[in-house]
DNA sequence: CACGCGCTTTGATCTGGGTCAAAGACGGCT
DNA sequence: AGCCGTCTTTGACCCAGATCAAAGCGCGTG
């Protein structure tokens, strides 16, 4: 695992509430979307005085599948892919994360999968123990992570009728349509809507080759059902379209 | 939805210990398996106070994706299959549950999924606002449950892999292997496995058709890495060889 | 115990997307 | 501004698995 920029943690700037939100949540600006959305300032201040906060550039290791699960993250900045491997080097992108974004529910004493992160990427991170020592004194906290669970598994099956059932063209869809709805929850422009992941990543994600990825948005292009815009913005041009084909909401 | 047979609830027979383990309940061969293990006997009995047993016969509805998620399962017995659709039919196989595995974890107030029954199946079945007050009066259980939720995670993104990388043959092997794990964690035999699902399912699960699982499964065959016995038993006669091809452990 | 129906297997052929190859296009760096 | 390395696009061809078709095979039923 590559060391990340470490930025220390900032303690609260002394006001008179004793229990005043620390510098560094306080200054969190996905709090609404993330684990910590339901906590009143003493469970934040608890949550703060665990954090740690990390930097990584783009195309960083952050962990990889199998290591020992000691860390859990919380996304504030950025993009992350998370992928598992076959023997003979396949590939399969399991998600992609964005600001708000809890990553490491779906491991155990080891991770599941490996990530890393496609662009600059800002991370809280906690110690798995101390995480669990929180939950604990805050169930609200813990019954929130069961909500994101819930979401995360309804998403990923999603992704296996994507995966098992649809062709390249409603594969594509889905995924501009998905990427665009995400968009406009965490507060970012859902059209034109930001692609930061490379053709390859996007093949891995959809099962597919960067080749076939690459023809279908042409072939969307053509057809005028989307815009390939300066700075991997697309432009989707005709969502209705979009959304026939993709059988997606 | 079709209507199960319900057994109602049994009470508890009147032993001396103030919180007797009830009748229900105690008699549930698959209590270590499922989100009730860590409860002690007050909790379970609080839990048996809240559920409802049912019988359903093979090939029967449970609930249907997008209908209002009122209630959550235990299942104690059989073999469910979840699935989604596409407006054409294509359809999806997102799990298969077995005794001990908990229904209804990816639902917020609709279901994400079809759910019916492969064999005759009885169920624990739990209504959504009663199970969340029980959740919030006993923290183990919520832990437990975001624990199972991790398991499902994890699964469901190495289904993810099987169905965006692996081969017909690799998903045929991954999936026998599966099956046997499943069922020798839950006391069922490993080897020869039991495979109630039909052609369709397993083919709609491994993102084939069925043809193709059925000349995979010829081809194993031959080769004589599995035997094809009565009553729907697979011998993995060639377990080493399985394991290579299916890269899952 | 013969009939019929649904499931499974096998065969022949087709095709969506993979593979292999090469030509653009887009930065980043000097 | 020009060069170089990487990523993306386009083209030609191929193949694993889909599709279409037709036997087998069990099993429940009268």
């Amino acid at each position: 695992m590559t060391m990340p920029t470490s930025e220390g943690r900032r303690e609260g700037d002394g006001l008179l509430d004793p229990v005043a939100i620390p510098q560094a949540c306080a200054a969190c600006g996905v709090r609404s979307l993330t684990v910590c959305a339901p906590l009143d300032n003493q469970a934040l201040a608890a949550v703060d005085a665990i954090a740690t906060r990390h930097t990584f550039e783009a195309g960083q290791n952050i962990f990889d599948e199998g290591e020992p699960s000691n860390h859990l993250f919380n996304v504030t900045r950025g993009t992350i892919k998370i992928y598992k491997l076959l023997a003979d080097g396949r590939r399969q992108v399991t998600g992609f994360l964005f600001a708000g974004d809890f990553l490491g529910l779906a491991s155990d004493s080891a991770y599941a999968y490996s990530a890393e992160t496609v662009t600059e990427t800002k991370v809280c991170r906690f110690r798995r123990g101390q995480l669990d020592e929180l939950l604990q004194r805050f169930p609200q906290m813990e019954r929130r992570l069961l909500v994101i669970a819930g979401h995360e598994l309804a998403e990923a099956q999603e992704q296996m009728l994507l995966l098992g059932r649809k062709t390249a063209k409603e594969r594509i869809a889905s995924f501009l349509l998905v990427l665009s709805r995400r968009a406009k929850q965490a507060g970012r422009s859902e059209d034109p809507v930001h692609v930061p992941m490379s053709r390859t990543d996007i093949a891995d994600y959809l099962g597919l080759t960067t080749e076939t990825v690459s023809r279908t948005f042409t072939k969307l292009k053509t057809e005028g059902l989307i815009q390939l815009q300066a700075g991997n913005m697309v432009a989707l041009s005709d969502r209705v379209a979009l959304a026939e084909i993709a059988e997606t909401d």
